[in-house]
DNA sequence: TCGAGAGCGTGATATTATAACATTCACTTC
DNA sequence: GAAGTGAATGTTATAATATCACGCTCTCGA
């Protein structure tokens, strides 16, 4: 992601998170550049790292809570299969993402709209589904 | 699950394991049974404390060890986003389960033959999938 | 001014998982 | 039978992930 189009997308974070009536708070913000800012999934240990520079703050807390906020406002998918976390570049509110993660390159692409499922067990109300799919993309891709 | 089918579950599994060249030693038959005991996904360390009654054993190693097992014999799944493992009565040798979790009782269905998505990234060989729903079943659902 | 609530700092701790190395045991090969 | 081999397990330690609990500091409006 170039810098120009960072600065664009953490821009319309905060619009976003306003129109919700929250404040994208220098924390969040910062928390939310980081994982653009990087190739893949991020862990959280490691955005721990990245804000460490600042005094003595920068505990766990710290980094859970901003993502926390930052899933809720859509701007943040947790990769549960790789305790990890992607930036969503598109926010939207609806849960749920179709996530295709490139094992190779740690590349994700992100889809909506994901076909539910047809197999369904009777009545069952689903509320949250977890998609993700690992692989190689089209680059990483054996010839 | 009656102790009769747990019975004929434990000996299904012990043949699917033969067919493939390995054994289903004690520890994997007894975290195999705590498993498929429990009525929802069941945590490693509540499977370590399940199994301590033994001597001194029963270290995380254990647990995780025999669960690898199981997870590669198609015989258990990680529920992801849960870090939790379920049970799987008919062994299967295919990777991808879709899960349907309760999240009031507990119960967990599984269905094979996920319908693929339609919309995956042009070009991605995927090689593995998560595919967990969270809701209510029949039973829990609301009136 | 003052209370209320959100956000954050901080220290401690809980939970989940693996690394690294020693031991045991069944099996085979001499 | 003795020695070698490999899979499984035991054992100690630690890494990696996540949350709790408490208190401080703002801002905002009554």
């Amino acid at each position: 992601m170039t810098a120009d189009s960072l600065t664009k997308a953490l821009d319309a974070a905060e619009a976003h998170c306003l129109e919700r009536g929250e404040k994208l708070t220098p924390v969040r913000k910062r928390v939310l550049e980081l994982v653009l800012e990087a190739d893949g999934p991020v862990k959280a240990y490691d955005l721990l790292e990245a804000l460490k520079p600042g005094p003595g703050s920068a505990k766990p807390p710290t980094v859970y809570r901003a993502l926390d906020f930052l899933m809720t406002a859509g701007l943040v998918h947790k990769v549960e299969a790789l305790n990890a976390f992607v930036g969503c570049s598109h926010a939207h509110d609806e849960g749920g993402a179709e996530l295709f993660i490139c094992s190779t390159c740690g590349a994700v692409e992100e889809r909506h709209g994901a076909p539910l499922p047809m197999n369904a067990p009777e009545g069952f109300m689903i509320q949250r589904s977890v998609v993700e799919h690992f692989g190689q993309c089209a680059n990483c891709r054996p010839a």
